[in-house]
RNA sequence: GCGGCGUUCGUCUAGUCUGGUUAGGACACCAGCCUUCCAAGCUGGGGAUCCCGGGUUCAAAUCCCGGACGCCGCACCA
């Protein structure tokens, strides 16, 4: 546990000190639970995020879209986040303590109906005499503490910043259906910001006030698309918690079989556990290693309003504990519903095989990209007994594909090098000819560049380099002209198990 | 929001209790020399309104008050 610490600390001094993240407006105090990405940390996230989509749209031939971050406040009174995506809290006039409504009246045996309005919540506290549990004293009006940053668009029209992607896709679901030539299943993907007024953001980049939202929607018909017709994903082992498991005090997850996990009915449909096995391969291919992630089901009192069943993605963090990257909603045909019922346009679509009109039902894959590059970052984080620290992350998502080093600072050595330089225009190259070779090394490994090529003596004779390999230090020599081909080779991704 | 602790060059930190010279160091960085492979060496250099605001004092990095931000606990976490 103190190695543990440690680590974190250096992982977050690494951050600032190299240009991965840091605390946002720094000279004006800071804001809490916003990020700024540096040059490394920019690069890397954005890698981050190709490969999920290579996993997540490409290989599954899904669209991806972008829409605004900014919607009119309909939008999200039909998503119910206008009501739901909000706290009702009671502050106690002498302590300051804030109490979540709900919360405080479940405790003296009170269940208050969803939506509630603080008329009802203050009657109840008035005539249930319910004081501060802290200090005994009268608790104040409730009031309502909405987790979407409002915002005004043109003159007088009240507008939300999105606090999820999701709304920008099932708002346009019509379209998109007819661009997915009018069939179910349909995938959507979208990345891109997202906006959650946390009372009191902490952990850093964990939780965020800002932050980036990589989700599929996926639509199907509950009737006829029953599942992938690609059965391999059932073959697959996963680490699942239940929630049965943990009604039983259960706090291990289980790798269970995806067949078998379905023939127990854990999962309200079978796009659920494809997902979850697609995500396996995606965690992978972030060199998350086995056991430090798991698939937890969420207890229905944990569900987002708009969840019928949820998983959640958790990553095992040194200085946080097992923490959510990922979520895995079954969101049933509440969105569209939702929509048709404050828009009035219709949702439903027309399925030729049962000649029935459906409102096509959602499962919707959802992944935290700052949390994710966290992890990865953690887990990348190595530090030998010499005390070298670097990056051992994957090569396609470090922040440059490949280093050209002089083995010396002198003006023939450096000219060569940047022919080399030219030659690799198809790579992000890092190109460093200040201090000693080893420094150089040093500062390359510490932001996880996988490899280095250096220009030696016999470079000018036989027009062959060294190629050295992060990871493990060593080098082998290579003719500059087939450098190009044995790059790509070592740094093209994995590829998807599903 | 509450309570406790903290905030000093790019980074880590000494100094704060006990107010008093140009706020010291390490690493990093820059220039030059040296150097045929892993943070080497030599010489030189730049770099800190001591988080912000106010107060006490002849004098504040240091003491007091308020704020911001961070960490820990409480609460919160769609």
């Amino acid at each position: 546990m103190q190695t543990a610490k440690k680590k974190s600390e250096i992982l977050m001094e690494l951050a600032k000190r190299r240009g991965i993240f840091w605390p946002s407006y720094e000279i004006y105090g800071g804001v809490k639970g916003l990020l700024t990405l540096g040059n490394v940390g920019f690069e890397i996230k954005r890698r981050l995020e190709n490969l999920w989509i290579k996993y997540f749209v490409y290989s599954r031939n899904f669209q991806i879209i972008e829409s605004p971050v900014i919607g009119p406040r309909p939008v999200y009174v039909a998503s119910g986040h206008e009501t739901q995506f909000t706290d009702k809290a009671l502050k106690c006039g002498k302590c300051g303590s804030i109490f979540r409504a709900d919360h405080l009246l479940n405790e003296i045996g009170i269940n208050i109906p969803e939506g509630a309005s603080l008329e009802y919540i203050d009657d109840l506290i008035e005539s249930k005499l319910v004081k501060c549990p802290n200090c005994g004293e009268k608790l104040s009006k409730s009031f309502q503490w909405l987790l979407m940053f409002k915002t005004e668009i043109g003159v007088g029209d009240l507008g939300y910043l999105r606090p999820e992607t999701a709304q920008g896709i099932f708002t346009e679901f019509k379209r998109l259906y007819v661009h997915g030539r009018s069939s179910l299943p349909l995938g959507v993907a979208q990345v891109g910001r997202v906006f959650r007024n946390e009372i009191s953001p902490r952990q850093g980049p964990i939780r965020l006030r800002e932050f980036t939202i990589m989700e599929v929607e996926f639509f199907f018909d509950p009737d006829t698309n029953t599942g992938p017709s690609d059965e391999r994903y059932l073959e697959e082992t996963i680490p699942l918690l239940t929630a049965e498991d943990q009604e039983k005090g259960i706090t291990e997850s289980r790798k269970v079989k995806v067949r078998e996990a379905i023939e127990r009915n854990v999962f309200s449909n079978n796009w659920i556990p494809f997902f979850l096995v697609l995500t396996k391969g995606f965690l992978e291919a972030l060199w998350i290693p086995d056991g430090a992630y798991r698939f937890r089901e969420k207890l229905p009192n944990e569900r987002a309003h708009y969840a019928k069943q949820l998983f959640d993605c958790e990553v095992f963090l040194e200085s946080w504990g097992w923490t959510e990257v990922a979520g895995f909603a079954y969101r049933t045909d509440y969105d569209l519903s939702g929509h048709m019922r404050v828009s009035g346009e219709d949702m439903s679509v027309f399925i030729s095989s049962t000649n029935k009109k459906v409102v096509p039902h959602v499962v919707e894959p959802s992944f935290g990209a700052e949390r994710l590059l966290y992890a990865l970052l953690e887990y990348g984080l190595r530090i030998d007994e010499d005390g070298r620290t670097y990056l051992s992350i994957p090569p396609y998502l470090s922040p440059f594909d490949v280093s050209v080093f002089p083995l010396l600072s002198k003006p023939e050595f450096i000219a060569k090098a940047k022919e080399v330089v030219a030659y690799l225009d198809n790579f992000k190259v890092n190109f460093d000819d200040s201090g000693s070779i080893g420094r150089r090394y040093a500062r390359a490994d510490e932001i996880g560049i996988p490899f280095a090529v250096t220009i030696d003596h016999q470079t000018f004779s036989d027009d062959t380099v060294t190629l050295r390999f992060r990871d493990t230090k060593e080098q082998k020599r290579i003719s500059i002209s087939s450098l190009p081909a044995e790059l790509s080779r070592l740094l093209s991704p994995s590829k998807p198990i599903v």
